[in-house]
RNA sequence: GUCCCCAUCGUCUAGCCUGGUCCAGGACGGCGGCCUUUCAAGCCGUUAACACGGGUUCGAAUCCCGUUGGGGACGCCA
């Protein structure tokens, strides 16, 4: 039989680090071997659902690069199927009305001590579509066998009395989840149901839909949850959690993806998982038990990794948007800037980052920063910058060998002074921090005129800040 | 409360099934050093764990039981 796994998120929320490693381990599992990976969102809770919920779902498994096979599947559109199966449940007796109210139910659960399962009042009673207002229910088998064998856990079950006769439609008409979900993966011949934990006690009762169904189970196979970094659940509040907030902060997807599959699998003691060895590597057998917590420690760490070894057209490409947030424009397509690009993907860990950290390269306003200026801008540093000015203003090379003869031409003109107390006034001079890439480099990538503008301009605001020059 | 699951460095994990090669390996982080015009990167070094208690065994991280701790599920939500 052909191999298929499916995604089955509710479209009520941003798609989310749990939903998006489920994701990522079904498309994985699929690709692996080479089956199909469906994509169904489950929108029958009209209440919650939303269309751009919908939307930011698919964008983000877009931007992760887990593509689905064939057309997305909308459960709310199988709803005549799910009628079709309950109908056919009650024909033959494997299901049956029931008329108790919810309030009714709640008084003998606090009567019996907070027991969940229906005691069964209704299930030998007969009843016909005419009896009012009623609920369907599944007549389960006290003697039901309701385990299977988990692809990760193993052995996993409950007993059928535990279980009780569930509901399969509610009083309105409308089909619950379980049964939903049971017809529509039967429906769509999905042989594996690979899921986050947190499912685990609705399989039993969707083995006891498959069997009232007379269709074949598929295999289960969950995963353990991955919690925040307090080790408590996921929270929205406390951690990041939103896939999207990922990808504004200057996250990579690859660097997510090898981020994410690390949680819960792992091949040997290897780290770095391109998408490929992510789909050629990947194995259910491999999974732990466990919970893991979300460190985001380990995916800034995965994130420089692939800002490295990304290509620069690509790269200034990504940085783009962030650029363009952090000062109004796109990154400019010059080798100047190609080339700070490329000493900037070892000191960031995020394109946020990055953009951050070439701004004054792409502005004509640079703003010096409190403290950088404080330092280094200080009256001492006046003829420095001064003697500085006058030795690059007589250069007319302007790369990184006649930059450093000029730096050194100063130096020697004032008694050796040591390099940082050229280079840190430079720098600030420069880029408004006292943080950047190597100065030479620094001076190229703003080019020859607005590197000497910005030091007579360094100069004028010593001036006037500073007390009187007193060297 | 009931049912279920889990348990190796701070974190992700290898090892566990098929006990000895494990005074437990890797990675991230932390710390220290080298390099150095700043910050990084890089390199080198270092830190730190088999939750606890009983078994079984010549021998247990590995098998069994219990305890503790953590998590999940208990809806006419999905």
């Amino acid at each position: 039989m052909e191999i298929r796994t499916r995604f089955a998120p509710s479209p009520t929320g941003y798609l989310h680090l749990g939903s998006a490693r489920t994701a990522l381990f079904n498309w994985a599992f699929a690709r692996h071997l080479g089956a199909t990976f469906k994509l169904r969102v489950e929108d029958t809770d009209r209440e919650r659902s939303t269309k751009e919920s919908e939307e930011s779902l698919l964008e983000g498994l877009r931007w992760l690069g887990l593509e689905w096979d064939g057309e997305l599947v909308r459960q709310s559109e199988n709803r005549a199927r799910h009628d079709v199966a309950i109908q056919k449940l009650l024909d033959e007796g494997k299901a049956y009305r029931c008329v108790c109210t919810r309030e009714e139910l709640e008084a003998r659960k606090q009567q019996s001590g907070g027991r969940r399962a229906y005691d069964g009042r209704c299930r030998e009673l007969d009843l016909a579509s005419d009896c009012g207002e009623h609920t369907v229910r599944l007549r389960l088998d006290e003697e039901a066998d309701l385990h299977w064998n988990d692809l990760v856990f193993g052995p996993l079950g409950q007993e059928a009395a535990q279980v009780g006769d569930m509901i399969l439609r509610r009083s309105d008409g409308t089909p619950l989840y379980n049964l939903a979900v049971v017809v529509d993966d039967i429906d769509m011949q999905i042989t594996h149901v690979i899921r986050g934990a947190d499912h685990q006690s609705n399989t039993s009762l969707q083995i006891a839909i498959y069997r009232a169904l007379g269709a074949t189970l598929p295999e289960f196979a969950h995963l353990p949850l991955i919690v925040g970094a307090s080790g408590k659940k996921l929270s929205k509040r406390r951690d990041p959690v939103s896939i999207q907030d990922f990808r504004e902060q200057g996250y990579l997807p690859e660097a997510l993806l090898n981020w994410l599959v690390r949680l819960g699998w792992s091949h040997g003691d290897d780290e770095i998982f391109s998408r490929d060895e992510i789909v050629e590597l990947f194995g259910l057998e491999a999974i732990g038990r466990s919970s893991a917590q979300a460190d985001t420690a380990k995916l800034d760490w995965l994130n420089q990794h692939y800002l490295k070894s990304m290509p620069a057209q690509e790269l200034i490409e990504a940085l783009d948007p962030h650029l363009e947030r952090r000062t109004g424009s796109p990154a400019p397509r010059t080798p100047g800037f190609e080339q700070l690009v490329d000493l900037l993907r070892e000191r960031s860990t995020t394109l946020d980052e990055m953009a951050d950290k070439s701004a004054w390269a792409v502005t004509d306003t640079i703003e010096y920063e409190a403290k950088a200026a404080s330092k280094h801008l200080k009256p001492a540093a006046r003829p420095v910058l001064a003697a500085l000015h006058a030795q690059l203003d007589a250069t007319s090379e302007w790369n990184t060998g006649d930059l450093e003869a000029g730096f050194e031409r100063v130096q020697a003109e004032l008694d050796g002074l040591s390099m940082g107390k050229i280079a840190q006034p430079t720098r600030v001079a420069i880029t408004g921090t006292a943080v950047s890439p190597g100065i030479y480099e620094t001076l190229v990538a703003v080019g020859r005129e607005r590197s000497l503008e910005r030091i007579a301009r360094a100069l004028e605001w010593i001036d006037r800040s500073g007390t009187a020059p007193n060297a």
